[in-house]
DNA sequence: AATGAATTCGAACGAACGTTCGAAATATAG
DNA sequence: CTATATTTCGAACGTTCGTTCGAATTCATT
């Protein structure tokens, strides 16, 4: 459970009160990194918001982009597990994508802060924390396809068993229209109500949907 | 013609060369903040790639971020007012619409540099270069807001007079389908090349139409 | 209470950054 | 050629940043 929480470093601690400092730490600064942005927080302003010394962050992370790496980490995990789980309860191809979505925008809008830092931040990540990421990037986008492409077979039946070009721009322009929500949705707007939250994924679901299929 | 390129400074100069040369700052430093972002480009970087002195450069900018500012809105201007031209000649709104995808995305592959950094980097302008950068935005997506609205009288023969919250989330969800595209657009890839950035935003119209329409 | 491990801290380092300023160089016009 | 305006530059300033290190403190176990 706590694994994806631990440091990428050799001699990671492993003491309870450790793990939960940790995310009691990714989550504060992923708030931090996505009002102020990840270059215009210093480790400075994560100490003083904290309340801990300049010095002591460093037993929870290596370097600061260390501290971008892991908060990408949990986030992509936390929402790719809940995904995992809703989808074995399903076998319909659409109605899988009806969860991934919603899925994907209930994370979105309860994580919000962590979820811009993903949306926003994580290609400033270089060398192996970049790739790390970017693994993970790939294995959602993986899953959408893949989904997409039983759909079509559903829908129209072909036997498609290649993810074609039009499958692959259906594919990230769904992401776009679920990402870009990082830009405009604003929790204390009265539209952006929890309650609306399910009527803006069913619309997003709806367009892309109906777009989709009557290709 | 040039004053889309003056500064925002009181004693701005107007002589030819210097908007020459301006204008070339402001490509250059397009490519290089797209490359390397924002806030990792350094006064340094920039003078090493146009081979001036470090002071040199603030002949040309009073902060770098009125820099920013400058290529955004040099950005901003070029795609509204190209967009504006290819409207004017065309009365159906559901063409409107192709054209808007069309000349996004065809202002987006062709100055990429300067387009990654309006989808990006834009929102770490502050102050009054935020606000007059926003105001662009939302004329931008006003414009797009009465075409569906247009497009629904047209379709169902309503009378909304009214931009509905569904409409809303339409528009957003479009923009973020087109502006996700700089984080996956790959100039150097074969099957993005120009004639097939036509078959991309085809592809994204009639998922975004047929979608929109159909609901 | 004693011991060892886990956690925190103050103080400081060097590096990189954005910006300034007056002088130097270059172009322009009379 | 002279004089005036435009453009470039070297050198430096002050600030902020990420990071380090050894000492101090707190915690858990016996």
């Amino acid at each position: 459970m706590f694994d994806t929480l631990d440091r990428g470093d050799d001699n990671a601690v492993a003491t309870e009160r450790y793990h939960l400092k940790l995310r009691d730490l990714l989550e504060q600064c992923a708030a931090l990194f996505a009002k102020k942005g990840y270059h215009n927080t210093s480790i400075r302003d994560i100490a003083r918001e904290m309340n801990t010394s300049l010095a002591g962050l460093y037993y929870y992370f290596k370097t600061k982009e260390e501290l971008l790496f892991l908060i990408s980490r949990y986030s992509f995990d936390t929402v790719m597990t809940s995904l995992a789980e809703k989808l074995d309860h399903e076998t319909d191809s659409k109605e899988k994508l009806k969860i991934l979505v919603q899925n994907h925008l209930q994370y979105f809008v309860t994580h919000l802060d962590a979820m811009k830092v993903l949306a926003h931040e994580s290609d400033s990540l270089t060398g192996e924390y970049y790739i790390l990421i970017n693994d993970k990037k790939r294995q959602y986008l993986d899953i959408l396809e893949r989904l997409l492409l039983d759909i079509q077979r559903e829908e129209h039946g072909q036997k498609n068993l290649k993810i074609t070009q039009p499958v692959k721009i259906a594919a990230l322009s769904l992401f776009g229209m679920m990402n870009w929500t990082y830009t405009w949705y604003n929790p204390d707007k009265r539209e952006h109500s929890p309650a609306n939250i399910a009527k803006i994924s069913e619309q997003m679901v709806q367009i892309f949907l109906n777009g989709f299929v009557n290709i």
